[in-house]
DNA sequence: TTAAAACACTTGCAAAATGCAAGCTATCTG
DNA sequence: CAGATAGCTTGCATTTTGCAAGTGTTTTAA
């Protein structure tokens, strides 16, 4: 969705505010994953074909970088442009706000995880 | 799309991560709209059943409430709670981020407005 | 006081995005 | 060479979005 002349909220959730392309980077840049499969199996279930068609656009919007993994030529490695490593800031607000807000009540009895999904 | 027992991010996402709820919490938040027509008329041309379904999503999660205009009875005010206000460093974020990326190229011949959209 | 306009929806229907399961191709491993 | 693995693609059902038109209540103007 492009929007092209109006404010810069409404430029980025153009590219981001879809149900996908923030988790696809959260697990990109915090989660440190490269590899489709380690996308895959993430808690929230993306299935196949989204994650290949959010791939494909986050390469477009020049969020993404792929290359082939010369260790394993089968697999690919997605890695975060410096585009994307600038959304940081909006993710950890993002946290925070659902940490406040929409939470499963971590407390001693139901402890945060070692990593946040 | 409820996400239970997921990470704050998700579950923030799960709430805000559509195509229009940002777009109205920023008008009520930042342009101080309050009727569903100021919000109809906003740039990104959001549509009627599009709005009025977003409205009412947004209030069952309480982010906005609604009130009847006590001087035009027609009218109903709808106004964002703290919750929602706690969603502005969110929104600021994302003003950065698409300042920065995804601008029109907002220079001396081309300022900003006013409002930010 | 009555007709027209304003406001906030609602409805019907078409198009796009998402979700699920299965299949496909190239590479790797034994 | 036979299977397993990684990353897609395809087909089809469901959900969400988009557009245009219409509805009911309240207000304003004649």
């Amino acid at each position: 969705m492009k929007r092209k002349n109006c404010c810069p909220i409404a430029q980025a959730l153009g590219v981001l505010g879809d149900k996908w392309s923030l988790i696809v980077l959260r697990d990109v840049i915090f989660g440190k994953k490269r590899h489709f499969n380690d996308l895959l199996a993430s808690p929230e279930k993306i299935s196949t074909n989204i994650l290949s068609n959010r791939l494909k656009t986050l390469q477009e919007e020049s969020l993404l970088c792929c290359s082939v993994d010369l260790e394993n030529r089968r697999s690919k490695i997605y890695t975060p442009t410096e585009k994307a490593q600038d959304l940081v800031p909006v993710l950890v607000e993002l946290y925070k706000w659902g940490e406040k807000y929409n939470d499963r009540a971590d407390t001693a009895e139901n402890p945060m995880q070692d990593e946040p999904f």
